[in-house]
DNA sequence: ATGAAAGCGCTAACAG
DNA sequence: CTGTTAGCGCTTTCAT
C-alpha cells in the first residue's frame, strides 16, 4: 500500500524509448545531440523524455563508452576552508568549468593518512585526472598511478618521490627577498616563525630566509628559527615568547597566513606594532588596513590553480610535454611593516652587498 | 607498436579473478568485505588485486546494485572561494565524510542560469542527494525533484515556491539587533548598504533594519537605502557618495561581507573610522584588529554547513521528519565602531521603547 | 563456501 | 535515418 520509495526514481532509456514509440539508441541519439535523427522523432523523444523527468545517467554510459571519461578530477586541498586553499579551488574550477569537467575537492588537513584514502577514493569514482597538494615524504603510494597513465599535477608543493608536472610558487625568492627587505631597512635580528616542517613550501621559505641571512653573515640563533608552529594561536605565542626574552627580535618574519594573523595579533596585543618590523608570507585581507599596513610577500593562489588545470588538462588530452615544474612568481607587497626602521638603518649603504657568499662580487 | 594508451587501465574483477583463479563473485566478495569466503581464497584474491592494481569501480558496482547510492552529494554555493561559502563548505565535508560520503561543490556565482546547469549536473551524476544555495525566484524546475523523491537541503536561503528543509542564519533577528545597537547610541541617521535584492538574505537584513527604524519612528531616505551593490568596490564606492553628500549618515550599516570591506575602506580613506560609527553584518577575519575595532553581527556559516548535511542524512535515510527552517542565530560582536556615540547619545534613556510600533508597550 | 548466469542503464557496432 | 544486439564492470540471484 505505501508508496514510499526508498531511494529518488529516475525513468530509464527503454522508458523513455516505449513512451516515444521509438528503439533505445534513438533516445540515446536525440540526448546526446548526436546527428541522423530525424526532426520528428527528435521532437517525439524530446516530449517524452520531459514527461519522465528523464535525466542522463553519465555513468551507465560512461561504462560502455570507450576510453571511459567520467569528466570529474579530483583535487586535494589542505582544506577547503582555507582563503589559500579555497583560492586555487577556485582557480581549478574556473577552468575545468569551460570544459565540462567538475571537481571533486577534498581536505586533507595535513595528514598524510588521509591523504591515502583521499586518493584511493578519487580512483575508485575513477576520475579522469588528479591535482594533489601532500605532505607525504614517501609519495611511492602513487607510483602505481604512474604506471596506470593516471594524470596527476601537483600543486603548492612539488612531488618528492616521483616524477609528475607541479605547480608552485617561488617561495625560496619570496623569502629571500623579504629576507633582504628587513636587513635593508637595518635589522639584524630577524625572527623566523614557521609552521611543519614536513611541508616543502616552510622549508623553501626558510631556506631562502637562511641563505639570504648567510649572505650578511648573520646567524640566527635557535630561539628565533621557530617552526612547527600550528596555527594561529601557537604562532601568537611564539612571537609573545620571543618578544619577552632577553635580545629579542627586532623584525618578524612569519610563513603562512595563518602565522601572519598570529603574529599580527601578539604585535598589537602588545602595542608594540609600531616599533617591532614585521614582513608576513601571505597576503591576507585587511591587512592593509592595519595600522601600520602589514608588508608581506604576496602569493597567487588562484593562479596556482589556473595552471594546474590547464597542466592538467594537457595530461590528460595525452599531449606529448616535458615533465616540468611551473613557477609562479610572488610579490612583495610594502604597507609599512616592513619598513620600520631597524637598529642598523644609518649603515645601510655600507652592509654587505647582498650578492654571492661572504660578500664576494657576483659572477665571479 | 605504440603502447601509449589514451586512457588510465584499470584491471577489472575478472582478471583479478583470473590471476587468483577464483569466480568473479568470489572476487566481490572480499573486496567488498563480504563473510563466506575462506581465509585461503581471500588471501590469494587480495594478493592478485594488489598485484594488478586493483582499484573497485564505485560507479559499475552501484548500477546494479539495489537502490543504488553513489555516495556523493552536491553542493551549490555562491563561490567555493568565498570565506562564507567555503565556511559552509567546511561544515557540510566534515558531516558528510563520517558517513563516507563525497562532496560534490560548485560555485553559481549568484546566476540563476547557471543554476540549473549545475543541478542538472549533480542529477546527471546520481548523487544522493542536494545542499543548494539559490537566487531564483522561480525553483518549480525542483518540483520534478520532488516527485522523483530526491533529497534536498536548502543552505542560507530558504526555498521559495516549493517546501523544502532549510538551514538559514537569524538575518532579521541580527540586522535588527544592530539597528537597535546604533539607535542606542544615538544615532539616528543610519544608512543601509545591501546587495542584489533578489536574495532573501538581503531582503530579511533590509527588513529588520527597517522595522526598527518604524519601530522609532525614524524614516530612511532613499539615499541612504542603498541596495544591489555587486561587491566591495562598489560599497566603497557608495559609502564614499554617501559621505559626501549632504545630511550624510552618522552610522552605517553594511549587510554582507564584502560589503563590509568594501565600507571599512572608505572611512579608513576619508580618515572618519573614529567619527562615523558602523556595524556590519559578516564577521570577517582581522575586523577585531583595525581601529576602532569594527562592531559586527556574526553568523556561523561552518555550523550552517554541519545542520545543512545532519537533515540532508536524515532526509536520505527517508526518517519521517515534518518540513523545517532551521535558524541558526546570529551574535552581535562589539568591538569598538558600533559604539561611537552619535548626536542623540545624551538622550539614549529618553528614547521611544523599542517595543511594538509606535512605543505602545509591548504586549498591548 | 563458491561460482555461473542474468541484468543494472547505457552506448558501440552493426544491421536494415 | 532507425533499430537490434552485444557488452562495459559490477552485483544479484540462484544453483552447486
Amino acid at each position: 500500500m505505501s508508496n514510499r520509495l526508498e531511494a529518488p526514481r529516475y525513468a530509464t532509456m527503454r522508458e523513455v524509448a516505449a513512451l516515444a514509440g521509438v528503439g533505445v539508441k534513438t533516445v540515446s541519439r536525440v540526448l546526446n545531440g548526436e546527428p541522423n535523427v530525424s526532426d520528428q522523432l527528435r521532437e517525439r523523444v524530446n516530449r517524452a523524455a520531459a514527461a519522465l523527468n528523464y535525466e542522463l545517467n553519465v555513468y551507465a554510459g560512461g561504462l560502455r563508452r570507450a576510453g571511459a571519461r567520467t569528466n570529474a578530477i579530483g583535487l586535494m586541498l589542505e582544506s577547503v576552508d582555507n582563503p589559500f586553499s579555497a583560492a586555487i579551488h577556485r582557480g581549478v574550477e574556473t577552468v575545468m568549468r569551460r570544459h565540462s569537467i567538475v571537481v571533486l575537492a577534498e581536505s586533507f588537513d595535513e595528514d598524510p593518512g588521509r591523504e591515502r584514502t583521499v586518493v584511493k577514493d578519487f580512483l575508485r569514482r575513477r576520475v579522469d585526472g588528479l591535482i594533489l597538494t601532500t605532505v607525504s615524504r614517501d609519495q611511492a603510494y602513487l607510483s602505481a598511478e604512474v604506471a596506470r597513465g593516471t594524470s596527476i599535477v601537483f600543486v603548492d608543493r612539488p612531488a618528492v618521490s616521483v616524477a609528475f608536472d607541479s605547480v608552485v610558487s617561488c617561495n625560496f625568492d619570496g623569502a629571500l627577498i623579504a629576507t633582504r627587505h628587513m636587513l635593508q631597512h637595518g635589522h639584524r635580528r630577524l625572527a623566523f616563525i614557521g609552521g611543519n616542517q614536513q611541508i616543502w613550501t616552510l622549508r623553501e621559505r626558510r631556506r631562502g630566509f637562511l641563505d639570504e641571512l648567510d649572505r650578511w653573515n648573520i646567524e640566527c640563533p635557535p630561539a628565533h628559527d621557530v617552526t612547527g608552529l600550528l596555527g594561529e594561536e601557537e604562532a601568537r605565542l611564539a612571537a609573545h615568547a620571543m618578544l619577552d626574552a632577553p635580545d629579542p627580535p627586532t623584525a618578524i618574519f612569519p610563513t603562512q597566513n595563518r602565522l601572519v594573523v598570529g603574529v599580527v595579533r601578539a604585535l598589537h596585543e602588545r602595542g608594540v606594532q609600531h616599533r617591532v618590523a614585521m614582513v608576513g608570507f601571505d597576503d591576507v585581507e585587511l591587512l592593509d588596513l592595519l595600522d601600520p599596513g602589514v608588508t608581506v610577500v604576496a602569493q597567487n593562489p588562484h593562479r596556482l590553480g589556473e595552471l594546474a588545470a590547464e597542466r592538467l588538462l594537457a595530461r590528460m588530452a595525452r599531449k606529448p610535454l616535458e615533465l616540468e615544474t611551473l613557477r609562479v612568481p610572488t610579490t612583495l607587497v610594502t604597507r609599512g611593516s616592513g619598513e620600520i626602521p631597524g637598529p642598523h638603518a644609518a649603515e645601510v649603504v655600507n652592509i654587505p652587498r647582498p650578492m654571492g657568499k661572504a660578500g664576494r662580487p657576483s659572477g665571479a
